[in-house]
DNA sequence: CGATACTCCTGACACTGTTCGGAAAACTGA
DNA sequence: TCAGTTTTCCGAACAGTGTCAGGAGTATCG
């Protein structure tokens, strides 16, 4: 069964090695969110895929939740990364357009990290607050992109984040895989656009 | 500890006991779930609430996710008969903001329901047919109800259901238990309205 | 070299959903 | 009232879960 990993051993690198494996967990942790869903999934099962013995994962992580932290922060800062390389056009319009297919796309791509990272749903998860920063950066990054946008009433981002969610989520629940709601982003930003022109006192 | 309950019958009702310890079952449930979590939550923890052995619930169900979806059925059956009571006014526009302020409300109320009704969430659930089918009935019922304003186009009403589960998970999401995303109906919906008008064909 | 930190595992605990087999109670028909 | 059937419930047990305590083994540093 080749299962008595001590006789050799698994790396030998100097210093970076915490890092390198801890890596390689939440790699493998990804793949099992993906595949099982973000409610099943097990550090046994997680440990089985690393070749490690249960216990063994807790001088990585202190518990299963702070791996949903380290999953939460890798999603919301691959979030931001795409983010800040996003070339904002000057015509709003096109900008618009260009943040929620971000946005939506991102949601789209991996239901599981839509689900960790924007609804609550796992039992006494709560991301820590290095982890929330993250996502606050995030919030504020896109608030910031529409502010520059000439956007700076509160109630209209409001408005904004709900089409972009609900855009999301419905194209999750019902049309996974698909672009049944993707291709309704044009159609939903000029109905905000329209709606939103003259709104602002800024 | 006064465990044993065989030495005083529970109850002594004749026929319709079953259908009443199921009823009862289930609300313990419903509250269970509503203070735990959709995701927390125990036959165990639930058969205790009920004063029983965690065995004894499978008389009534054949499974956990038998009382989930005992629990998805009731859900849509309170949504659906919400439904069946709107009176439908003649302006689309109040209609609209009348069945917006149905759902989200209905949503904002229980953010357990929503999450087990809406959000596909609990691992190995899926509701079955004739469950499903109530869920389809209340489908078909928001579409009527649309259909009868005037709006025939699909992509439209898809961009509608966009609009009320973002506000919906919004609200849910970033403000339970307040108002923050009920306060932007008004607003979506005349947005939405402005923006579907002469768009129909039919 | 010895001391110290780090990594990993064995063993165990309390919890989960679920199955089996049997006991007790409730209902049925006479 | 009494026998027979059906419904309801529980004791025991199994495999799975997250997690903790304690102790080996290894790597690194002085």
């Amino acid at each position: 069964m080749a299962k008595k990993t001590a006789i050799e051993p698994r790396r030998d690198r100097r210093h970076a090695r915490h890092q390198a494996t801890k890596r390689e967990i939440l790699d493998a942790a990804w793949q099992m969110v993906r595949v099982a869903g973000v409610n099943a999934f097990s550090l046994r099962a997680l440990a089985r895929a690393v070749n490690m013995e249960p216990q063994s994962l807790y001088t990585y992580f202190a518990s299963k939740n702070s791996v949903y932290d380290h999953l939460f922060a890798d999603g919301n800062r691959e979030l931001l990364t795409r983010f800040d390389r996003l070339e904002v056009s000057d015509d709003p319009r096109s900008a618009l357009r260009a943040v929620a297919n971000l946005f939506v796309t991102f949601a789209a791509e991996d239901q599981a990290r839509y689900e960790l990272l924007f609804l609550r749903t796992i039992p006494n998860f709560e991301p820590s607050p290095e982890s929330y920063a993250i996502a606050v950066q995030v919030f504020s990054k896109g608030r910031a992109i529409l502010t520059g946008l000439g956007l700076c009433n509160d109630a209209d981002f409001d408005l904004w984040t709900v089409l972009v969610s609900g855009l999301s989520s419905q194209q999750l629940a019902n049309d996974p895989g698909g672009d049944r709601y993707v291709k309704l982003i044009d159609d939903a930003v000029a109905m905000f656009a329209e709606h939103v022109i003259g709104n602002q006192d800024c």
